[in-house]
DNA sequence: ATGGTCCTTCCAATCATGGGAAGGTCAAGG
DNA sequence: CCTTGACCTTCCCATGATTGGAAGGACCAT
């Protein structure tokens, strides 16, 4: 009835077999029950929770978190309080990490603007990584020793 | 003359301690000088190519392509055109990695916006990560076997 | 029975960083 | 002179998620 075995539940939930091998080493799922030969083997329910995992990790949470949040669908004593407090620390964490790496794309685009990128050797890039405070006096070797 | 140990080295330059021996380790630096103690020392000319790593990793630089803008930054034949290259390839990759942040963000505030948070365990995000696809008939379950 | 494809376990690498142990060095002050 | 405390040295290990590979067993079809 159903019974696939890992590479099987791999390509049906999207998780690769390295990893299922992986979340069940670490605990994340409890330990897969095993055919005759010690083959691994999933049934449906087996197959829904790795896609569980498959959509969070998508996501982008993290396996701590999503262990987290296999309790709580697992609980149906939850609250989905819990479960929204997980998801919006996990939506603040990455607007942060976003933040982050648009004021590192900004300053970059801003250096690589003054940029002429031909055959010369003068570059205002390595000048703002050796120096960010020079910018107006272009005048700066842009070499060490 | 301006000789200074690894941990004046780091508050002077940003780069912890650590990370100075393990740039070091890997090559991206080469050996520092020793004094009689077998401490490394380090003059202004180290702490500003230290300085250089510091910021090229606060915009995100990977170590590797730090390795190349240094050899850049070191070679008066390099072409402009050369650092540009690596510099807006980067810049490329942030954004890439913002917008697949941004559309996770999305998701999960589309989610948490059906959620009311409250004490029932009802709970759209858990029922969107169980299944995507549900969305609209919302009298799914929510918990697995 | 033989090959090919799957599975098993274990070990290691990635990337950047940090923690900590065990021991050596240095400067200050009793 | 000797101790104390703050620094340094090397070495190993951990993180987080994933992937790679080796060595060997299992399965299935021909």
């Amino acid at each position: 009835m159903d019974m696939l075995n890992i590479g099987e539940a791999a390509k049906a939930s999207g998780v690769s077999a390295k990893m299922i091998r992986h979340y069940e080493a670490i605990g994340l799922l409890p330990h897969a029950q095993r055919s005759n030969g010690n083959y691994r083997i999933y049934g449906p329910q087996e197959v829904h929770n790795l896609r569980f995992i498959h959509r969070a990790r998508s996501l982008g949470f993290p396996l701590g978190t999503i262990r987290e949040l296999l309790a709580l669908w697992r609980n149906r004593q939850r609250s989905s309080a819990q479960v929204k407090k997980l998801a919006l620390a996990h939506v603040a964490a990455l607007e942060a990490k976003i933040l982050e790496m648009q004021e590192m794309a900004a300053a970059l685009k801003h250096l690589a603007r003054n940029c002429h990128g031909d055959g010369r050797p003068d570059c205002p890039i390595l000048d703002g990584l050796a120096d960010p405070f020079a910018e107006k006096g272009k005048a700066r070797n842009g070499s060490p020793a």
